[in-house]
DNA sequence: TAACAATCGGATTGCCCTATCCGTTTTTGG
DNA sequence: CCAAAAACGGATAGGGCAATCCGATTGTTA
């Protein structure tokens, strides 16, 4: 899909050659198929047969492991960004929120390497970081809405967000295909779990440095660290 | 800790060298120390480093590393058995219930190994597959005595508990070290989730049979999967 | 269409893992 | 105290991975 996949920010960098254009395009939409099926931990020899390419021709176009992740997932990220514009536009802040949680856990579970994704974080990967810092803003402002129409619960906090991913990635990648909506009741649990009245008080927040340590923990060696699937 | 290690049914096996013996012990210790460290993961070399003897020694004690790994997590898994026992006993079954679900998600916490444990299955290791059968089924008694009372909502399945150790794995192995405590958070909110009256229906449980494959999932091959840990 | 540069891709390097092999050391029992 | 048996542990096999190298190929431009 998207075969002409343009490099959405490649501004001065002069023109590729046509069939190294085509490559870079192929190996994105392999490494969306493969990363999608078997988590961040497929290798790179597994994107490269996907794509009809040789490993090498990946390693230029993406000098590391990391470069290829960030690229194939910038889209999913923008996909993420949307549905916080989406829940914004709801008129029941309450129901935009929930529906945007139950939205961004099922693009976790539709997609194994884009639940790892969620709870990293790749400093030199901008574009990518800086989708996520849009969909987080628009994500503090959300929460506000509907913290207002007094639904949702007073001590929540934007971090829980992640929090909530993390315990998201880890049913979804303990029950693969296995049980693949095994999630969905979770998610449901959590959100029963933030509606207002509160039901009692809950332990502090991570510092956001702290959370912010934790999802630069995985990333720097072989970039990854996610579960192995057995699927492959 | 525990150096005389016994293992607890060596029944017709013949007595061990002494030396044999004593190393046998250490090498648990250190399967504890390194796996509670760094999750199931570490490898095979850090334990013999940490137990001061050879790798084949440990190859040759426990053939393969999930027979260590299943030596290893025994007491804890007793330990995991004795807290439901301890829950049984409280005269308050939901508040048995409550504490229960802290205490065995502490449990992960405090043991990145163990955390592993909870969310996968070893069916050649009988004595810990044993315990975990006698811990789910007083859970199940548990469960049902904390209905009763009218303070546990009445769709919770046990099942759950799996998904909820799921969870906890997820944000105790995304965090780490990095934000130790998160994961209080994260169940204190499951736990506000599971009181009656229920804020509403829950999508359906996965079958036990998908939710015993994803366990299985795991466990075959390099004994593990969890995440890399990046502490060691 | 020719010749040059850009690109390709398989073989290779270097690292880490589990598990096995085999010469050496330690324990044991007569 | 002295073998024979048991246990040890370093070296090695075998496999997976990311990343690099370099000779072969392909696109481009004139």
């Amino acid at each position: 899909m998207n075969p002409g996949a343009q490099p959405p920010d490649n501004p001065a960098t002069q023109p590729l050659r046509s069939d190294a254009e085509r490559n870079r395009g192929r190996i994105i939409a392999a490494g969306r198929t493969v990363f999608g099926r078997d988590g961040l931990n497929a290798s790179m020899a597994s994107v490269a047969r996907e794509a009809g390419v040789g490993i090498a021709t990946i390693l230029r176009h993406f000098p590391a492991k990391e470069d290829l992740v960030a690229a194939v997932f910038l889209d999913r990220m923008e996909a993420y960004a949307d549905a916080v514009a989406v829940a914004l536009d709801d008129p029941d802040p309450w129901n935009g929120f929930t529906g945007y949680i139950e939205a961004a856990c099922a693009m976790q579970a539709a997609d194994y390497g884009f639940a790892d994704v969620l709870t990293m974080t790749f400093p030199t990967a901008k574009a990518l970081e800086k989708r996520r810092n849009e969909a987080y803003e628009a994500m503090v402002e959300l929460i506000n809405r509907a913290k207002a129409t007094g639904r949702l619960r007073e001590d929540f906090d934007p971090s829980d967000l992640v929090l909530i991913h993390m315990a998201n990635a880890g049913v979804v990648n303990a029950c693969g295909d296995a049980a693949p909506d095994a999630w969905r009741r979770v998610v449901a649990l959590m959100i029963q779990s933030l509606e207002a009245p509160a039901r009692g008080p809950l332990p502090a927040s991570p510092e956001h440095d702290s959370l912010y340590k934790a999802m630069l923990r995985a990333s720097p060696a072989g970039v990854t660290s996610p579960e192995p699937r057995k699927s492959s």
